[in-house]
RNA sequence: GGAGAAGUGGCAGAGCGGUUGAAUGCAUCGGUCUUGAAAACCGACGUACUCGAAAGGGUAUCGGGGGUUCGAAUCCCUCCUUCUCCGCCA
């Protein structure tokens, strides 16, 4: 989420970033009705602090008093203190409800674009970033699709996850689980020799955790939830790793702060099926591959540059066809400021698919994740990126 | 699952109803001293919100939430976590 402060101070940027998300004028009232009810609420804090100073002064005289034998204007104190408790329930209970829209009003708000993010309503209007500029793999009449060739190779097998567990559950087997295996590590690998800390987080969080990255309450259908013991099932890696820095103070010394992880994901992805699911594009449960960087926020989009520059080896080294998608307003993440998609050439399926996606999440996800770093005296938000790298939900085994 | 003990600032560790945002020690930072360092000494040292141009105030915070009280780190309820013992263990 944005900081108030940083609305307040910066509300024709806030203005001009949220047009590059296509908000229309009546959309971006929001801003200002949020400074209004800020208005608001400092008025009524203000109020119940002056309150409670008188009370818990009169409540030290008392003490005094009493110490001193003096009974009876401890009484009239007393009485004063009792009146003053009923403002300080009813500021107390308008602070809260400020409090409370207040943060639900921030939490529609997304993070300000970038400024080199172009303009644009869909995925139709991200801009190239890097094209393939070599010839694209043509396959020949009778090529079969991943989900045929699993089938003649004895890779994966959809109808025994089926019949463990339910559609979107794949199984591997023999040099499909191999493979897979292979790719969770070679990512692993590059990561670490690229400096990443490698982290082997718990596969369920809390509702703490998954509130701080912001998956509750926005995405609580998409998530499998453990109701027995109140647990979700991780939709992505970012979910524990991230939260490994919830309520986290760093010093500069700290930086860069660099983890990599592997774990499964599990999404229940209500509401998508047909043809474009088909096979492996889109399963409840895949394997993923997360590298993080916590960044001051002044080294941040060089790290970003470095990140880029690191999947591109990945695939690179994987001898894959592909190219880099800066993603357009419209179709940027909520949460993120910049976002560069990767995407390689299926020439079975004859279209890109999205593999990765690098992004700088700025100052966004850490103000909800109260993560910040000590400069001097003062704390700052600090910067966040990540990139995410799914096995198994990509085309590598077709290309 | 059952029984018991405990959770205080970066760490260690006092306090167990009133002037305690919290003694003391360590760590950290600044300074004096020193050729340099160490030692010694002096000073600073959480976070959030808020008032103020600033200086400087105010409010909250002693695992989380709720309650008793004029007043709670201290009493009560509840949840969480850690430790010890017993039970269970695909």
């Amino acid at each position: 989420m944005l900081q108030l402060n940083f609305i307040r101070e910066n509300r024709e940027q806030v203005l001009q970033g949220l047009k590059v998300r296509n908000y229309d004028t009546a959309a971006l009232s929001i801003i200002d009705e949020i400074i209004a009810l800020d208005n608001e609420r400092k008025k009524t804090q203000l109020g119940l602090d002056t309150i409670k100073n008188e009370s818990n002064q009169l409540s030290k005289e008392i003490g005094v008093l009493m110490k001193q034998g003096k009974k009876e204007e401890a009484d009239t104190q007393r009485a004063r203190v009792n009146d003053l408790k009923e403002d300080t329930k009813n500021l107390e209970g308008q602070l809260d409800q400020a409090e409370k829209s207040l943060e639900s009003l921030l939490l529609q708000l997304p993070n300000i674009p970038h400024i080199s993010v172009p303009k644009g309503k869909s995925e139709a209007d991200n801009e190239v970033f890097k094209a393939w500029s070599q010839q694209l793999p043509e396959l020949g009449e009778n090529a079969l699709p991943h989900w045929e060739l699993a089938k003649k190779y004895n890779l994966f097998d959809l109808e025994l996850g089926v019949k463990i567990t339910g559609s979107g559950f794949p199984l591997y087997r023999g040099k499909g689980a191999r493979l897979q295996r292979a790719l969770i590590n070679f990512f692993l690998d590059e990561a670490t020799n690229a400096g990443y800390e490698e982290i082997q987080p718990p596969h369920l969080v809390n509702e703490a955790s998954a509130r701080a990255t912001g998956q509750l309450p926005d995405k609580e259908g998409q998530m499998y939830h453990a109701t027995k013991d109140d647990l979700y099932l991780i939709p992505t890696a970012e979910v524990p790793v991230t939260n490994i820095y919830r309520d986290v103070i760093l010093e500069e010394r700290d930086f860069p702060i660099k983890l990599t992880a592997y774990t499964p994901c599990f999404r229940r992805e209500a509401g998508s099926y047909g043809a474009h699911v088909r096979g492996l594009n889109r399963v409840h449960q895949f394997d993923k591959i997360e590298i993080v960087r916590i960044e001051h926020p002044e080294k941040s989009y060089e790290a970003l540059n470095e990140m880029l520059d690191h999947v591109s080896g990945l695939l690179e080294k994987l001898e894959l066809p592909y190219r880099i998608l800066r993603l357009c307003g419209g179709d940027l993440g909520f949460t993120s400021a910049l976002t560069f998609d990767f995407e390689v050439f299926s020439a079975a399926q004859k279209r890109w698919l999205e593999v990765s996606s690098v992004s700088n999440f700025e100052t966004y996800q850490t103000n909800r994740l109260k993560l910040r770093f000590r400069e001097g005296k003062k704390c700052f938000g600090t910067h966040f990126e990540r990139k995410c790298f799914s096995v198994g939900k990509n085309c590598s085994l077709a290309a």
